[in-house]
DNA sequence: TTTCATTGATTGGCTGTCCAATATAAAAAG
DNA sequence: CTTTTTATATTGGACAGCCAATCAATGAAA
């Protein structure tokens, strides 16, 4: 897509690994996993197929660098709002936006992860990396709530609360735009709410 | 799969479409949606590769017809048990354990529907079949809901709570098995419950 | 010169689709 | 109760087209 008008022969290689996984989840969300070729690909970043084995192994190496980038951007926005944050509600809330960031609930972005999703079942590689990333949110979210409540409950409540935002990431990617991430996190903070507000009853 | 001992020549129709719907369901959760190939769903079915387009236009046509299979069965477990409902609550409650009922939950179905919502964005068939099911669950819940409060905090709960059974199908479609229907409906029951006591304070 | 970057044609394999051939049960005719 | 006819059911191979992967050749910077 982007043409660099001048032309560093040199260190491409970070530049081209960006651009195409860029350009998969383009084609991903065009196209669907299954008619997301490397033709189609290539042709999205700009380059010839044959580019793709300059950088990536296989076209399984590119797929999986580029479920590794939707991840690794979903939990930078994560971490970055925790740092800034001094309760344990407000890292509860960090964790909320983080996960449903504008930037994080692109369409193009969860439909292609939505696709890995889909395949998670059936590929040892895709597991792992969708499984750390759902660790890594409960493992957040209970460390924050221990502090408000008996661990049990707080292992609930972080299950629960990982399951909505899940929810919330399908809701974005079905509905295409339709559904503004401010929506998704008002949704998210209100059943929360809710649900902290029942704990701390008893 | 079933080998059926006698031989009935006549009729073979509605019993040929569902063996290879089952059969799809089944490639798609062994496979993956893009290597669930013709060649495997027949396999599967334990018939020849040419008799898929004796009973089915194309392999998008057996696609759809599984897609819509998927549907009409979740479906089905919440109309079965609406009709024992008389409560709003137990409209509810109807909706959530319908949805989340065992059969439905099944960790070939729940894959296979994730494989057909993850092509929903480039596909307007699968798209239409995806978008009554959730309209009528939101209308389900909405008109049951707005029994208890008023039609706007009715109609956000509605929301809400779909999104969260969204997340729970979806959640066991990753988790494969370990994660169960049983925990899914608690689960479910649990949030909706601290919302509703939420919204009825004030 | 040497090394990295890039191209586009080629290859072998698999795909969905189509179709002629065959088998079987039901219906019709003798 | 046969025999013939008809319609349905099923097979497996042929076909063109597209795929990922490979590679020899070329271009440009160091």
């Amino acid at each position: 897509m982007a043409e660099e008008t001048l032309l560093p022969k040199l260190g491409m290689e970070p530049i081209r690994r960006r651009q195409l996984i860029e350009a998969t989840i383009a084609a991903i969300h065009e196209n669907g996993f299954a008619d997301a070729t490397l033709q189609r690909i290539s042709a999205l970043a700009g380059v010839s197929t044959g580019i793709v084995h300059h950088y990536f192994q296989s076209k399984a190496d590119l797929l999986e660098a580029t479920m590794r980038q939707l991840a690794t951007d979903v939990r930078a926005g994560a971490v970055k709002r925790l740092r800034h944050a001094k309760t344990p509600r407000d890292r509860v809330a960090a964790v909320i936006d983080g996960n449903l960031a504008t930037g994080v609930l692109s369409p193009q972005g969860v439909t292609a992860w939505l696709a890995f999703c889909s395949q998670v079942h059936c590929n040892p590689n895709f597991r792992r990396v969708q499984r750390i990333l759902i660790d890594r949110m409960h493992t957040n979210l209970a460390h924050a709530l221990v502090e408000l409540m008996p661990r049990k409950e707080a292992d609930a409540i972080a299950e629960g609360l990982s399951i909505l935002i899940d929810g919330l990431w399908l809701r974005a990617a079905l509905s295409d735009g339709h559904f503004t991430p401010d929506a998704a996190r008002h949704i998210a903070h209100d059943w929360f709410a809710a649900r902290l507000a029942q704990a701390q009853l008893h």
